[in-house]
DNA sequence: GCTGCGATGATGGTCTGACCACAAGTCGGC
DNA sequence: GCCGACTTGTGGTCAGACCATCATCGCAGC
């Protein structure tokens, strides 16, 4: 704890104080002494803990919650995020709009990602996973006449497909991206109630692929639906200032 | 200039401090008053304009910063991140540390992505963009004796087939997910060398495909080369303790 | 005994003010 | 004319204080 003795100022190398409290959380996490849900110290103990000021700790604390690692309750504490394994969003967001990138190369990303990702569900999906995509099937036929209850069906379909994967890494890219349309579908499916069966229609042949296990007709399935979806998406944007 | 003549503001509602802050820079970069490269007012100075302390205001820059948006730098400022659109890996890093996600399921992600960002680049690569990957296969058998050269052109074989979709969004997710992948290899690669020539027949086995815009024949060249790099660092695996 | 609710302590959120470390432009000396 | 020291402005860190929120527990009322 003496330490530093001769280097006079050594501490502020570079910007060391806000690393060193993250590679410290960092340690926790991977050496499993942090799991989803647990709590961590609050900052003045962490403070004192790793002998920085508390100011530090907070940066360091704001930065692991803008990569969505932990979530910080005013008057509770800062915990490990809980749940399925989430990539945060507004970092694509963000980043899509200082590049100035369109509405059409993130469909065309989901696309990539949900095409290969239906193939590989209908090679391994389990028995419970293939049903968990019929129910929401189901649903949305039970919808037709109810776009918002459709929507919510459409999603979990999605979802169903991401988790037949057995691959939180996929769920969480797809869920990445896809969360950035979902804002705006909930606008769009209003005006959209007489296609309503169609895209019932569409994700039947999806689920109908994975469930007869044919990875190419899944991929293809899933390709083909998500093509007319970014069309049907893009005819809709021709008016600007949505946002 | 004159405006907000009325509204107090109501200062404190919640957290709102930093969130204000960051709106204020989101709402800069999406009317485009900010572009890549360009530096943002001084911490003092974005304090006083939107009426909050310096405190706040680095918390949020922090926040960005974390996401990859913007890049501060000490004595100089901070400015909106330049380059090619990329995604923070470590957020994913750390998201597979906290659910404990092996090794094998970051790689099969990688896999989905890259043999359907192999299929778009086959269909609409640009002859340049073809001539840059042909480049690095040549570079990868003009190295067969130097491992650490022969993956430089390895990686940059993937990054130009990424830029030959023209969808800088795949570029990021692809970029986000192998970066995990690139520092272990650089031992790997070391106990490959006899591999090497093997690997550069699968690289250009995937060139050939795109060459002769054969999307399928590049899916199932690049969906194969990533399984057998898969296996082949699963078996280096069994030693623990790397990191 | 049980229930409901106010008091209490701990926690995160914000602010002020100050000082240090670094980068870059400026001006002086050579 | 060139180069180095200095000035200025920037982010980085710290200390201390106060406020807002939450979780808990004890007490009063039922």
């Amino acid at each position: 704890m003496t330490g530093r003795l001769a280097a006079p100022q050594a501490a502020a190398r570079d910007s060391v104080a806000v690393e060193q409290v993250i590679a410290h959380v960092r340690g926790l996490i991977e050496r499993r002494a942090l799991r989803p849900g647990d709590r961590l110290a609050s900052e003045r103990r962490l403070a004192v803990e790793i002998g920085v000021s508390r100011p530090s700790v907070r940066a360091a604390l704001r930065s692991l919650a803008a990569m969505g690692i932990v979530q910080t309750r005013h008057g509770a504490g800062t915990f490990i995020t809980e749940g399925p394994p989430l990539l945060v969003s507004e970092s694509l967001g963000l980043l899509a709009a200082v590049h100035g990138i369109g509405f059409d190369r993130l469909f065309e990303a989901r696309r990539v990602l949900e095409a290969g990702t239906a193939a590989l569900a209908a090679e391994r999906a389990t028995g419970d996973q293939v049903a968990a995509m019929s129910d929401e099937i189901t649903g949305m036929y039970a919808s037709l006449d109810d776009p918002q209850a459709f929507l919510l069906h459409d999603v979990r379909f999605h979802r169903a497909v991401a988790a037949g994967t057995n691959n939180p890494v996929l769920g969480a890219l797809i869920e990445m991206v896809a969360s950035l349309h979902y804002e705006q579908r909930r606008e769009t499916v209003e005006r959209a109630r007489g296609q309503l069966r169609d895209t019932a229609d569409m994700h039947r042949r999806i689920y109908q692929a994975i469930r007869t296990r044919d990875p190419e007709a899944a991929r293809l399935a899933m390709d083909d639906h998500l093509r007319r979806a970014q069309a049907a998406q893009a005819s809709e944007e021709d008016r600007p200032g949505a946002r």
